[in-house]
DNA sequence: GAGTGGTCTAGACCACCAA
DNA sequence: TGGTGGTCTAGACCACTCC
């Protein structure tokens, strides 16, 4: 309130980080209920949500929708140059990946798809969505579309495993140039919902047109990731 | 509050949306004061200012502290691979680019920038300060750090004009190999002040490692963007 | 069924910006 | 100086989770 005596949640999110550093609230560690927060800060609920949204924000705790605050475990490093899929890049990290189909279909292109795989308009594509856990914590939700040209049958294939695989073992293809696009935005209520967070939760979009070694574009995904769960990073060379 | 009559939050977010879509409220523009969208909206200024929130994660409005909710004008592409620097970009995207010097001193290099810079424990860098416009709104409060070896009486000399041009011009430097790192994440206090944000809004850091075509690494930044001012672009070849 | 988070009401005071 | 946004209080009801 006044600059010389801190904000009250100013002062909630100080108390809770220093447990946080001094090891007394470790990672995925479920916080106390927010009522009890709020009388043990001597404050209102609304004050106390005030606060930990300001955590969220930092990426410091996490909620999941109806079950509680949480201490969000470090971010995944996401090495756009490393060739490697999602389940090698996070177990390199030490950690626990796990993918979930949710569905797997054709269906008509929706115009940006159309657009980001040159397709011609009311073409079909293959969509798959997934969502993904890192040591148990859903952290990414991902729709591909691939160009059913190349992709003959696909969707009788187990579509929990790594596409990269099977791409190269069921059809040969490997991946060549990629281009991403990330931006940060709220989740959409398609990824919120699949995440288990509230919708608009603070997210990080990142968008892929993969093309294969002989320079065809084959597929293109969108992902929605916890805006938290990760630290992207790349190498540019001249 | 139910599913099939959607939340006070939602429909207002909707409603302004509506209104952004038709061109009612073009990008820049004002909104009216909160108790007044309160009361348009027949709620309460802690409902109306989530929806507000709500817009603001997606990028759709933003706020200049205490002065007031604006409709936000449409994200700067950063692409990676080019090697151009903050004007060039912004100019090439049809904007208008603003750079304001802040603060420009030898200073004993904090931990992190040691690390960065490959520098000795109490190493002294060059630390410049400075923030960036983009039509005349502050999008972007970075901190440079430079390796006084290459740069000797850079102190001396304009600041508030791309460095990459200094380096050029006056030091025969020119950028090599870049390493970037993307972070979703709150504002800090510093970046947030110089930005005039509220402390705590959405941000995106991003992270630089300049090394100089011959392969030194010559200098580091740490950039803040406001999370809705920017969509970061770049291609990975194999 | 008890307790939780999600949502909302109806106010209040303050510091700061603009006039 | 008036009005603005920033912050905070003290409640309430609901849907959902978990026991």
């Amino acid at each position: 309130m006044r600059d010389h005596a801190p904000r009250a949640v100013t002062a909630i999110c100080a108390a809770l980080e220093e447990q946080m550093e001094h090891g007394l609230l470790l990672a995925g560690a479920k916080l106390p209920a927010e009522r009890q927060l709020s009388e043990l800060f001597d404050t209102t609920r609304i004050t106390l949500r005030d606060a930990l949204v300001q955590l969220e924000a930092r990426g410091l705790v996490y909620r999941e929708d109806r079950r509680g605050w949480f201490v969000s475990p470090p971010r995944l490093t996401y090495e756009l140059n490393e060739r490697s899929h999602f389940h090698a890049m996070v177990r390199a990290q030490g950690r626990l990946p796990h993918t979930e189909l949710l569905s797997a279909q054709a269906i008509p292109a929706p115009a940006v798809v159309c657009d980001r795989l040159g397709l011609a308009p009311l073409s079909q594509v293959i969509r798959i969505c997934r969502r993904r856990r890192i040591d148990g914590r859903l952290v990414l939700y991902v729709e591909h579309y691939l160009n059913p040209a190349y992709f003959p049958g696909v969707l009788e294939h187990d579509l929990s495993q790594p596409l990269t695989e099977l791409y190269a073992h069921a059809y040969g293809i490997a991946y060549g140039q990629v281009r991403f696009e990330m931006l940060p935005t709220a989740l959409p209520l398609e990824a919120a919902g699949a995440l288990k967070v509230s919708a608009g939760s603070p997210g990080l979009r990142i968008t892929r047109i993969n093309h294969d070694s002989r320079g065809r574009l084959i597929d293109c995904d969108l992902e929605y990731w916890r805006h938290d769960a990760i630290r992207v990073v790349t190498t540019v060379s001249p």
